[in-house]
DNA sequence: ACCCGACTATGACAGCGGTCATAGTAGCCC
DNA sequence: GGGCTACTATGACCGCTGTCATAGTCGGGT
């Protein structure tokens, strides 16, 4: 995922949002994002004076541009890029990390949406920021592949949308079944797009 | 949704699903939802003895339940019944809640699996058993209408999977835009799959 | 030597969480 | 009335949380 040793800011914002992947946003105290990353519990509020939120928000930010980043590598992995076989590679990465490392962790975007939405405002703003830099690139590999760009962007959110509701549904089954099933039955559709506009 | 006054125990019950909707599990507290249901709290070690945990189980189970009773009001509701027909009316659901009454709340289902998956393992059960009461009554209308019983399992996890991602989406950006998009572009797929078998 | 900034180290605080203990009330059956 | 069960009412406890306050260390500049 990251590399080994960064700062220690840097390592803290992994660490929360590889916690707050785990147990939620509520249930993941700071002191416990410090020891997770190795750092003094004294740097929280130094580098972090606005508090859990700030930090939550930085994790956020970081899941969000990670993901953004993932689809250029994921499209490098494919010799022909279609957008099914994007879209499963996107699953992929999930079967793979489910039948390796166990259902531990789902999105931290999804966690922070869901604990978050309603009562701070920032990150809530901050997970739709997220989306967004997740959907983007989605978005500009579809219509590169050819997909019309006034559809491009409405599947890339139909695929983040499928992708984040099967991983709730794998997780709470621990089981990769809905993830499989969904880049099985999607994959078609995605493909169709490109077709019908060549 | 519900009645107006059921016995306090129900009244609970529904009232944990709310608060959990809206703010998670770990920030829901008992005696707030005590209080919600204007019950004693005392109460509540009265009726729910296994603590926070049983409490919020139930709570679960009921949004499962309650989801999937709707199936059959959608289906209902429309007179030439087709799959995207009924994942339409599914999605306006929600989109008829965030626009009257605001972004507020989210899935139960959704928020315990965020929350609980990974550090109780009744309530991650009781989220598989709630999706599992949900697919299955979409599971069943959609053979009903002549998909091919071997499609019509993996096409309502497909839907409920896009339609839980779409709302977290939706939360996130305050903007049923998510949740449009992914009725228009599932619609078709899903009828597809009716004509294709008949 | 002096200072200053960056960072670390603790300790305390106030609040809230779920849970336990204990006592109280209401109704009903015998 | 006695006794039983269902339910309600509080109060206390302990652990944990985020945050603040204060003091400390360390390294360079000059």
């Amino acid at each position: 995922m990251a590399q080994s040793v960064r700062g220690p800011r840097e390592r803290m914002v992994f660490s929360a949002a590889q916690l707050i992947r785990r147990d939620g946003v509520a249930a993941t105290g700071m002191r416990e994002v410090a020891a997770h990353a190795g750092a003094p519990r004294g740097s929280l509020q130094h580098y972090f004076p606005g508090g859990k939120e700030q930090l939550v928000n930085e994790a956020v930010d970081w899941a969000g541009r990670y993901a953004g980043k993932r689809v250029a590598r994921f499209l490098a992995a494919l010799d022909e890029p279609t957008p099914g076989g994007l879209f499963a590679e996107m699953v992929r990465q999930w079967t793979d990390e489910y039948e390796t490392a166990g259902f531990a962790g789902g999105c931290p975007v999804a966690a922070a949406t869901v604990d978050c939405a309603e009562s701070a405002a920032s990150t809530r703003a901050a997970a739709a920021a997220a989306f967004a830099g997740w959907t983007g690139p989605v978005a500009a590999a579809l219509t590169d592949m050819g997909v019309p760009e006034e559809r491009a962007g409405s599947l890339a959110t139909l695929m983040i949308s499928a992708l984040e509701g099967a991983i709730l549904m794998a997780r709470a089954e621990r089981d990769v079944r809905a993830l499989t099933t969904v880049a099985r039955e999607l994959g078609p559709l995605l493909d169709a797009a490109v077709s019908e506009s060549g």
